[in-house]
DNA sequence: CAACTGAATGAATAACCATTCATTTTTACT
DNA sequence: AGTAAAAATGAATGGTTATTCATTCAGTTG
């Protein structure tokens, strides 16, 4: 505790500045689930988060600033999430899968303001390709990385028609389809049947390692 | 011609109409998808369509009534076109989900600048509730007739353990997580790749009557 | 405690943009 | 040709919003 408290106050400013930018980054994704990318205002933000109006542009300089930080900020989550599974030495290939899923459809991904934000985001990308470069990077890392995952499976489950590049782009494209039914029909799809429908996925391809439980 | 001709002079404003606010429908596309919902103007839109500012008010009454209508616009040709394979009665079962999945990527479904309004609008939802109601109906109408199609398939061919609202879901999501890879990484995928890897899907449910063909 | 430093405030500013409407142009009909 | 009605124009208007910056506030140091 001391020893924490020691190290917080040798940077005083600076991780105050950093908890402030992350204030203002969560008020902005409130916001930008609340009245949309076009709708969110300056005024909206500050007053979210409980601060005044200038607030923003004395720490992320102006609004497309502050946007790009935000859309940072949820993908780094998001990365950082997977990247630890990836990297688990413990895990086997098939249990890194399952992890990935799990977490694909775990509380923290699934908020329906953060999907809100990634779609906001998307929705802008043709116009905007510095959103598109934020998210390249980190896309085709996760993709690697998961196909080394399926073609390792594949190797040792015996399955031998199995194309991971294919089963990697088909499950990445169906769990952004899931992601954008979650958001835009939050009555009709639940988290857990949402996952339910990945897991029948793999089930298709890995039936010795993944059951799908969606019988009746 | 002249019958043509007479037909036309019937209602002389009234079509004028309509063509004129298909024009400016058609301008917004292309403006969204350059600018963004957020970034499009009503000078970008009369601009694009080399018309004068005031036209929009003139025909559409307001900003937020043309975007309605914008949306309406692209929801109702991927609707009809639906429609007309749905309501053919030449065609058995099989004929008509392969006449989908040709449908969902052909050429004039996976247009860019209509595939950015698709999802421009999508980011909104949450926070502009009649996005989402101009979508809804014809969203679960088109549920409705896939599944039903889904399950002719199971019987006809015999196929006990399918499970047509599971596919029905997962086929949608699928596709649609498919069209979010070709507006964002236009690169990456084609279209007749991304056919492809629905197929693929289809073909893990129905090996009979569906082929994947994408082994190397 | 007094001087100093940087964070925070919010009134004022300036840019932007949807909408209006008086005027002009086009069309339809006699 | 002449006229009336409809369509189109675009300068002017008014409301909104990002940004600026002079001032206030809080924390740190000697």
């Amino acid at each position: 505790m001391e020893a924490v408290k020691a190290e917080l106050n040798k940077t005083p400013r600076s991780l105050s500045k950093q908890a402030r930018r992350k204030q203002l980054i969560e008020a902005t994704i409130k916001c930008i689930a609340d009245k949309g990318l076009s709708g969110t205002t300056m005024a909206d933000v500050t007053q979210q988060a409980g601060l005044s109006l200038g607030i923003v542009n004395l720490h992320f300089q102006s609004k497309e600033k502050l946007l790009i930080e935000t859309l940072s900020y949820i993908s780094d989550e998001y990365t950082s999430g997977l990247n630890e599974i990836f990297n688990d030495d413990n895990l086997t290939a098939e249990q890194k899968i399952l992890a990935h899923i799990n977490f694909d459809f775990s509380r923290k991904i699934i908020d329906r303001n953060k999907l809100a934000v990634w779609f906001a985001f998307w929705g802008e990308t043709k116009s905007r390709p510095t959103y598109l470069s934020i998210c390249a990077s980190y896309i085709s890392e996760i993709a690697n990385n998961l196909t080394h995952l399926f073609a390792l499976l594949k190797q040792q489950g015996g399955y031998s028609t199995v194309n991971p590049d294919l089963v990697c782009t088909c499950y990445t494209a169906l769990s952004d389809g899931l992601w954008l039914d979650l958001l835009i029909t939050p009555k009709g799809l639940k988290p857990a049947q949402a996952q339910a429908v990945a897991m029948h996925y793999l089930a298709t391809q890995f039936p010795n390692h993944f059951k799908s439980h969606t019988g009746h």
